[in-house]
DNA sequence: CCTAAAATGTTGTCATGTCAACACGGGTGA
DNA sequence: TCACCCGTGTTGACATGACAACATTTTAGG
């Protein structure tokens, strides 16, 4: 078959538009709210769920599934900002760990993050869905051809 | 309430991944086959689609919910690569038209993202649930507060 | 100990996006 | 007529992200 169909055509067009809505909304509220872009939140929060405010880039990058270069820029902009600090590790490589503004700044992001989500998509989808939305979005992501 | 419950942590982190996953595979093949980028393939399809290969910028940019500017560097480096021409419109602004080569790039590019689409969202969700589904998204996607 | 491969980061280049400032052309009202 | 506002684009500065080329340090093999 050459083209979508109607039905194809209207959930792509509607994946695309949620994908981005959404994740721009909760962005939007943590920026606005605290000054901390996504990728920003997102490395700030692992920081402290991992590791106890401070790991290794190694372990953040794979736990991010980011590769070494995107968090080598990320960092360098983020200690620029007094967010974070990096130090030669133990053995090898190199450690990353929460400045107090970081770790500030993070507690400030928690919360609205948490609303955010609820309110841009927790709360849009009928609660007897979530759970089969869940499994349907697990399957979307994982690892295949 | 403070944080996410168990719950929304596991939809929120399925969303993300899944909304980075599905898009990225589509480009993807869009690109190994043809060499359009996401943002190629979605100007140079509009223009087939809503003119006869022509729009206004204005238009373009309207059609595609882009703000000016984003649509002004897009169409300099589509320009450069001999996609599409700018010339002055007959009242105001700029008309942008597909070239030959544009035109055979998205006619070869079309398939291949049906097919990419297929493969990666929608055979992947059980047909029963996929009007369902295109309805929830369509409100995650709907403007609002 | 010594050399080679592997792991780990950094850097430069380019594509993509956002935002603000600027440029221009056509009305429009005094 | 003339000054001003508006619709349209362009541009520059910066953030983000992908990829490849390097540099360094670890670790393994001998």
């Amino acid at each position: 078959m050459k083209g979508l169909s109607d039905e194809e055509a209207r959930i792509w067009h509607a994946w695309k538009r949620a994908s981005d809505t959404v994740r721009a909304r909760v962005a939007e509220e943590i920026g606005a709210a605290t000054g901390l872009s996504d990728p920003d939140f997102g490395i700030l929060t692992r920081l402290e769920d991992l590791g106890d405010g401070t790991l290794r880039q190694s372990e953040l990058a794979a736990s991010m599934g980011w590769h070494r270069s995107r968090l080598s820029h990320q960092l360098t902009r983020m200690e620029e900002r007094g967010l974070v600090l990096r130090d030669a590790a133990a053995g090898p490589g190199v450690t990353v760990s929460l400045t107090p503004a970081g770790s500030a700044a993070v507690a400030a992001a928690r919360p609205v993050h948490a609303e955010a989500v609820r309110r841009h998509l927790v709360s849009r989808i009928p609660s007897a869905e979530l759970a089969r939305l869940t499994e349907v979005l697990e399957r979307l992501g994982d690892a295949s051809t």
